[in-house]
DNA sequence: TCATTAAATTGTT
DNA sequence: AACAATTTAATGA
């Protein structure tokens, strides 16, 4: 659990502002908290904001047109998102859930597009932070289309500590097997399996209402068929 | 502080 | 999907 202020403090954005500039980013992004289950923001909605989480995990996710739920990405303490859509000022694409009980920072348009147009250091990390994404999400296509079942939850879990993305993450996750379910687009009972498999290879340790990643670069590497 | 109970999570079928 | 086992959190003596 931490504060707003001790999130800014840790984001790598924010290393680069001056004191006036935090003030304003301080004084203008609020902060609610989103119960378990509970939307941060929807999808179809003009996008507002930029999003950080402060202290939880929320989940991209989008329905098809069949009602099945696909989950993109989870987002962890420290991650912010949401600027691609408020560059292209379009409704937002996808659904933003809270996986458990989260606290969300929400800085206005008005504060963003300010922060572009007067901080070079905000820009670069920016360029930085669409380019991580834009990998990340080119690898889980791969990966969704090429790897089996214990090699997608092996690199959705690396991608939960991609450093740029999320900066600050400890190497444990605190995430329920059926949150990582929802995760990976697995049954709680496949991810069971997946996670002990993965334990066996060292690649991360198995507890009680969470997991704690041995081995980052293995779990990177780690394949099956 | 310790014991009991309820709730959440895990492991297995 | 259902069930049992395990861990944590909450409660009260």
């Amino acid at each position: 659990m931490q504060t707003l202020k001790d999130m800014l403090a840790a984001s790598l954005w924010a290393k680069g502002l001056t004191p006036e500039q935090m003030r304003r980013v301080a004084a203008e992004t609020t902060e609610k908290a989103v119960p378990a289950q509970g939307f941060v923001c929807r999808r179809g909605e003009s996008v507002q904001h930029w999003i950080g989480v402060i202290d939880g995990l929320v989940k991209m996710t989008n329905l098809s047109a069949d009602g099945k739920p696909t989950t993109f990405t989870g987002v962890p303490n420290g991650g912010w998102f949401s600027e691609g859509s408020l560059l292209k000022n379009e409704p937002r694409r996808y659904d933003i859930v809270a996986l458990r009980a989260s606290r969300i920072a929400y800085m206005p348009r008005a504060t963003f597009m300010w922060l572009l147009d007067t901080s070079i250091e905000f820009n670069r990390f920016l360029v930085v932070q669409l380019n991580e994404r834009l990998g990340q999400f080119i690898a889980m296509v791969e990966h969704d289309r090429l790897l089996g079942p214990d090699a997608r939850v092996a690199r959705g879990l690396a991608g939960m500590f991609n450093p740029h993305l999320y900066p600050g993450m400890g190497n444990r996750l605190e995430v329920s097997q059926e949150e990582l379910g929802y995760l990976a687009g697995l049954s709680r009972q496949r991810v069971n399996q997946s996670l002990k498999l993965l334990e066996q290879a060292g690649l991360l340790r198995v507890e009680y209402g969470g997991i704690t990643v041995l081995d980052m670069d293995g779990l990177n590497k780690f394949e099956d068929s």
